[in-house]
DNA sequence: AATGATATCAACCGCCGGCCT
DNA sequence: GAGGCCGGCGGTTGATATCAT
């Protein structure tokens, strides 16, 4: 069945453990041998011998048939019927993740990226359920993005990929980007909530700056997420404006939008790396100021008409939910004009 | 050209919950 | 209710490609 084999990736950047269909020539021959070899090794394996490892073509060919026949599901009945060495899992593994006409290959739009890293603020490690909002994506392909490309950039930050300081970095500069990308890519049409939210300053769902007020108590500069607040909805909590409020929303703009549709992942981190840097000296800064007065604390709530804020929540720490309602809510740009 | 480091991603593993007997 | 089977999920592994030195 030819369909197979035209789905299979160009082997482009590793990832050809799945082996012998993707490659050519020698090294689709020593796979080849090397399965053989897993095939009739393993110690005198009998003819029951589970089979592990890269599945070959005429294997996978055998279970797009089966199953164009009979169908999905019962998978441990479905790897004996069709004379399968593998076990129900691995034909299910392989056909969700594999063979599945539906399948979408290639890289991540920013689209996707945006949704991903939106789906996962809320959800945090719920791969299903994130892959269930990308169509065509499954929950491994998602899975291998975050913990390559993601975890990467955390570390690029120096911080944690679950550090506060980091889903802040992703939601006020990362996800302003994609979003900008996202939208050049299909200018033409509007930008979803998802996007201006994003664009305006950070993520859709827990995107809030917060200070706290002198009545907190405590003059400790925080930019809250919102993972644990359980009943916080997607939508609901956005509250935006179009204007450009975030310090690399700006940047990315006065260079053209086509430039940052275009722009690619090391060109948009580089950047993101600077506002992350100027981003946090600027906080650090404000921080000290409000020790050094903190009258000036207890001003802050007086600032008129802030105009590009996003409404977020508090997750837990210092502030109990009690109190995240006092919290005064400030724009980067705010930030950036104290500063 | 050789070698080591890093990135990528398919596949496996263990755990858990639902269903059936 | 207990036990077994199965499917789904998240975490991890390991093979290969690519990049850097």
């Amino acid at each position: 069945m030819e369909m197979v084999v035209l789905q299979q990736r160009a082997g482009g950047g590793g990832g050809c453990r799945a082996g012998a269909p993707m490659m050519g020539g020698a090294a689709a021959a020593a796979a080849s041998a090397k399965q053989e070899e897993m095939k009739e090794g393993g110690g005198g394996g009998g003819a029951d011998e589970v089979r592990r490892g890269p599945w070959t073509v005429d294997e996978d060919l055998t279970l797009v048939k089966y199953i164009a026949e009979h169908g999905e599901g019962r998978w441990n009945e479905l790897a004996r019927a069709a004379g399968l060495k593998r076990t129900g899992k691995s034909c299910r593994l392989r056909w969700l993740n594999y063979l599945r006409p539906d399948v979408k290959r290639g890289d991540f739009t920013a689209d996707e990226q945006l949704l991903i890293l939106d789906l996962h603020s809320r959800w945090g490690n719920r791969w299903s359920k994130i892959a269930s909002h990308l169509p065509g994506r499954t929950d491994n392909e998602i899975k291998n993005y975050w913990r390559t490309r993601v975890q990467k950039h955390a570390k690029q930050l120096n911080c944690d990929v679950n550090s506060k300081r980091f889903k802040d970095a992703m939601r006020f500069l990362w996800m302003p980007r994609l979003a900008e990308r996202a939208a050049a890519a299909h200018h033409s049409s509007p930008a979803s909530s998802l996007q201006q939210a994003a664009i305006s300053g950070g993520g859709s769902s827990s995107s809030a700056l917060l200070l706290p007020t002198a009545a907190a108590g405590c003059f400790g500069f925080e930019m809250a997420t919102a993972n644990a607040a359980a009943d916080r909805s997607p939508s609901s909590v956005v509250t935006t404006t179009a204007t450009n409020s975030s310090p690399c929303s700006s940047r990315t703009t006065s260079s053209g939008a086509s430039t940052a549709a275009t722009a690619n992942d090391d060109d948009c981190w580089a950047a993101i790396q600077q506002d992350h840097d100027e981003f946090w000296s600027a906080a650090s800064n404000l921080q000290q100021q409000l020790l050094y007065f903190p009258l000036a604390a207890d001003l802050l709530p007086m600032q008129p008409d802030l105009s590009g804020w996003v409404q977020g929540f508090s997750e837990g720490g210092s502030s109990s939910p009690d109190t995240t309602h006092q919290q005064q809510l400030w724009s980067l740009d705010d930030i950036w004009r104290m500063h």
